[in-house]
Order: structure tokens, then sequence, then C-alpha cells
DNA sequence: ACCTATTTTTACAGCGCTGTAACTTCACCG
DNA sequence: CGGTGAAGTTACAGCGCTGTAAAAATAGGT
């Protein structure tokens, strides 16, 4: 059985392919009787629109790429999930690029083929802004996420320098005064780690507390087994701190078996703080404490902006800042609780 | 600047379009001249290859569908992970599809627009093998998953009865004689939980246990909160137990809360499984006993499977049981341990 | 130098759809 | 009852690429 064709419906229907192809878009402007004949024919022959020859004649194809570091992270994985329930909104669809490499994100930004989707949010975490601005774009992206964007670039993220200040500010209203920080990569820090530790930094020095560097533990970034291990590892080396800020929640984990392994008791002896508030972070116990990206917005306003860039807008670059808040637990409660 | 075509190209260098095409597409019979003097041309006039021509001109699109019911639960995300790697070998991407209930299950099925992806991963949850045959389909598809599998299409999963099985043999062995078993979907089990239940009262049977339906308790499949929630509620009705099979990781760190909670200790008064294997498995304290699929294995035979439909093969559906195999952890720890 | 076999290149006809612009039809009005 | 404008419909030219088949160029003998 051959394919069926918009121009088959359109002959047996007795009316032009354009009109066929009208009732399928569900132009209004088609009578109900030709509307029902050229139905009738669509039924009868089983026709189904093919995208392919959609997509050339029209130049789109409604589709959008993801490009995030790694969908194991639960953090990508649950921001995928919203930013699909926001598009699908749009009739978008998804396409997944799983970066994990520079040189993979390289590659995404100097696609060397196009056409395949109309858009790209890209959460880069290797590269640089002017090398982003270097690498030539035909599809329109929005940068997500704490990595500075080049001018001519949309992007969209959280205050992270504010979020990590009043993580600090939450530990020090609990009365814990040697504050560390853990999952900072090593040798490198990421942009994301970067821009934390300073507002680690700041939080500590609005309450006059010292920056002890013997108190920031590298390793373990997004990784609970390697942030255990480097804990212990800390521990076992005579790290003293009554809190410690994690560069996210599986860091967090990481750091709440290896306390626990310890016999230190979380948050008595050590508070905790994790970052992201993944759906995992109030189901273990202790219960993390965590900063909330307001995820529904980052991917309502990154959308916003790549449907207006895919709509021809070619401005300047957009910096957005949507909201965050420290969701207070168990791991290191609320002064009230 | 109006977008570059193979044309224009063709033009510059002086050949033909289909030459261009040719050395684009790295067809080996090109002398090295002409190869040379195209790439020029390429470069020189910043030409990239147009994928929705290519697309409607060879009729493929190079991209598979995933069809998960929710990328926010660890299992998927780490799934769909290994699938992109794979399939990126092949030269496939992955065009996400949230199923999420029933009718959207329905929609991915019978998608009536053609011509988007080539293939189809689908993990059914809610829809029944007669429905999924009643479905017609244009695109080839490969069922991932438990939930059995109409005749005429490609089916790969584990052995969840065996495994369940083997759990409770694992249990056993630990000389646990209440298990309970955690997480089956109310009012409606899921096909997942049945076989698990299946092989979870075979186990008990096959070492003169009865099965005690006061020890299934409903509720938190595939959501630690809700899990937490459950098991809590029976704990305190007087649940007595010495183990508890949990059907997936997520409940496993639900139980794990709600047995902290009340103070009931993991594994000494309370062994704990879990099933996936998810990353977090291994980090939590005390780290999950689980069940581990051979994801890596369990994509390449589904994505093979699908090529083959893809390229044209028509028999019946093969079902394809790939290896799992079960890790002790802390949870409940192996006899040896 | 001539013929065959092979490599390299080309012309051309689509793939299946939509945008444009123009055409036809029809209701409505003066 | 012709004129006007909107509603409904259509012909046609692509969108950018690749498959086919055949032509042109080159190589390999004798």
């Amino acid at each position: 059985m051959p394919n069926v064709r918009l121009s088959d419906v359109a002959k047996h229907a007795g009316v032009s392919t354009k009109t066929v192809s009208n009732v399928v878009r569900g132009y209004v402007h088609v009578s109900p009787g030709t509307r029902a004949r050229v139905q009738r024919a669509i039924d009868e022959l089983g026709y189904r629109p093919n995208a392919r020859g959609r997509n050339l004649a029209t130049g789109r194809t409604r589709m959008l790429a993801v490009a995030f570091p790694d969908l194991r992270i639960p953090y990508f994985a649950e921001l995928a999930h919203v930013i699909a329930q926001v598009a699908s909104e749009s009739g978008y669809r998804l396409l997944l690029e799983e970066s994990g490499g520079p040189e993979v994100e390289r590659a995404i930004l100097s696609a060397d083929e196009a056409g395949i989707v109309d858009g790209v949010l890209f959460q880069p975490v290797w590269l640089t802004s002017t090398e982003i601005a270097q690498h030539r774009r035909d599809v329109p992206f929005v940068l997500l996420g704490e990595n500075s964007a080049p001018l001519g670039t949309d992007h969209v993220h959280i205050d992270n320098i504010a979020a990590a200040v009043q993580v600090v500010e939450h530990l020090v209203a609990l009365g814990r005064r040697r504050i560390a920080f853990l999952g900072v990569e090593s040798p490198v820090p990421s942009q994301t780690s970067r821009l934390r530790l300073i507002g680690y930094q700041q939080g500590l020095e609005r309450h006059g507390l010292r920056v002890d560097t013997s108190l920031i533990v590298s390793g373990g970034a997004a990784d609970a087994g390697a942030a255990s291990a480097s804990l212990g590892a800390a521990l076992d080396g005579g790290l003293a701190a009554d809190a410690i800020v994690c560069r996210d929640d599986l860091a967090a984990m990481g750091a709440l078996r290896a306390l626990s392994e310890r016999g230190i008791r979380v948050p008595d002896d050590i508070a905790i703080t994790g970052w992201d508030d993944i759906t995992m972070a109030s189901s273990v116990r202790p219960s993390l404490t965590s900063i909330r990206a307001d995820s529904a917005q980052l991917a309502r306003r990154a959308l916003d902006l790549l449907f207006e860039r895919i709509d021809g807008f070619d401005g300047l670059g957009r910096h957005e800042v949507v909201g965050h808040s420290l969701v207070a637990r168990e791991s290191a409660p609320g002064t009230t609780s």
C-alpha cells in the first residue's frame, strides 16, 4: 500500500491539494460541505499528513533541541520534563542533545546541519561566553544556567550569588559559624560552582566570618558517590565544620552518607544544604534544605525568548533572572521549626 | 544573507548539484580534485546541508522517539541517557515523548502525523497488549518494559518474575520470613507491579512461606514521598515485617525514610530491597540492594530490533529478554558481607 | 590506436507539502 | 440588475535535497 498523499486525497475528494491542506491545517475559510467531503476522503484513504513535506515547505520543524550536559542528573531530567510540558503547549517537541563534554558542546553550537530544529535551549557547562560568541549559529538559541552569555545571546538563569548568600544566612541564623562548601570541581571549577562560591564568601563576610579555604572541599559536583568520598576524606583529615553548603543536591546526598557513616548527626552536629531541590531532596532522611529555582518560570521565559528569536527577533541578548527560593527542611531547618 | 543551498555551491564550484551532494555525503567515487574544489566552495559560501530537504528526499529523518511515562523518574532518565548514547553511535537522535497518561500513550501510538521520526521506542504503562495491537501504526516501533506486547510487535524486557523470585530468595537467605511488598498501584496495579508481585509470591511459596496479603502495601510506585506515607501508615497500623521488597528504588527510598522516622533500623530490623538500581541507590544510607537491568544490553537490543524494522523487516514480533542482576548492598546485604 | 571496463559526473524527476496570487462564486447593496 | 467585496477555491511554483539512469571521462589492456 503506497503511502497516501495529499494529492491522492485531493483527487479522491475532487478538490485541489491546497484545499485539502487547508482542511488538514484547520483553515477557517473552507465551506462546511467541502470540509466534510475532504474529511471523508481523508478517512476513507487513511491519509496522514507527512511532516517531512510540511517541514520543507514551511521551513520549520516545530522541534526544539534541549542541550543538557547529562540527563542522568536529576536536575536536568526534571528541567527537561518541565520544558517539554511548556513547549508542548506551543506545539513544540523536544529533541534531546546530551552535551557531556566540551567537544560535544562545541558541536552543538556549530552544528553543521541546519533545519533539524527551530531553536535550541542550551545549558553550557564547559564553554565560556567568548567561545560561545565565536561560534556561528544559524539556529536561534537561548542559554540556560549560570554560565555568562555573550552580548548577542539570550540567557535565563537564577541569581546564584544571591541564593548562595541566602543559604549562608540561613545557616548563620541557625547559629552555625564554621560553614564549609562541598562540591567544587577540581582543578577548574565550573562557572556554576564559582558563582555559588562567590555568594558563599559574600554571605560569610557579611556576617564577619572568615573565609577559611580549608573549609572548601572539592570534588563531587553532581555526583553523590564522589561527594561522599571527598567529604569523607576531608572529615577524616580533620575537617571541622558545623555546616556544609553543598553545590547541588547530589553532593548533599553524598555528604549525608559520609556523615552518617561517621556517626555525625545532621543537622545536630553538622547542618547540610543542597541546591536544585530535586524531587528526592524531600524524601531522603534527613530531608534536604535546598535552593529551588522557579523552573516553571525558567522554562516559560526561556521558551518565550526563544520563540521570539524564531519569529525573527534579532536584537541584543536579553538576560533574564528568574526567582528562586530556599526550601528549609530537616538537614538545616528553619529557625521557626 | 539568503541561505546557501546545494545548488549555490554547485554553481560556485562549477559542478552539478549531485556532485556536491556526493561530496557532502562522503560518497567514495569523487575525484580528489573535484572534492577539493567543492569543499572550497562549501567553505567559501559557508554552506550547511539542510536536513529538511534531505529528510524529504530520503524519506528518513534519522530520529527516533523515546516514549517514556515520565522523565522525572530516574530510571527512565537514565535509560534515556543510555539509549541516546547507543542511538547516536548509529547516527540517530532522540525525540522526547513523555506519555504521562493513557490518552497520551494512545496518541503516541496512533500519531496522526507521519514522517517525524523513523521509529519509536515505547514503554507503555497504561495500555494493554490488545489495545496496542488495535492501533494502526505507520512507524516501526519496539516496546520496552514489562507490559506484554501483541504478537506483531517487538518487545524487550527483563524477566521480572525471575528477578522478584531472586529478591525474595536473597531475603530468605538472610533469614527473613515476614517479607512485605511495597508499591503496588491501587486500585489497578500496573503490569510491572503485577509481575513483580507474582515473582514475590512464587519466591515465598518456593520456601514454604505463606503469602499474607496484609504484607502487601499499596501506594508509592515510583514516588518516594507517597511510598513513605503508605508504608508509614502501614507500620503505624501494625505491619510486622522483617523485610520489604519495594517495587522500585524510589519506593525503597521512601521506605527508608518511613522506617528511619520510626527508629526502625535497616537492615537490622527490616531489610529493604529496591528495583532498577538507579544511580542514587548506591549513595543513600543504607545503600539499596536492588535489581539492575542490563540497560546497555536493553538499549542495544531494542535499537537493533527497531533498526531492522526500519530497514523493512516485517515479520512477527520478537520478544527478547535481557539480563538482570541483584546488586546486594547495605539495605539487604549479601550473606557473605 | 581501439575497444572494453570502470570511474566520475550529470540531468532530471521527484519526495509531500504550503505560500502566493489569482480566480470563481455568491451574498448583499444601491 | 449590475457592482462590490468577502468567502471559497485553485494553479503553480517552489522548499532543498537525493535516487536513478545514463552520459562522459578515464584507465587498462592488446
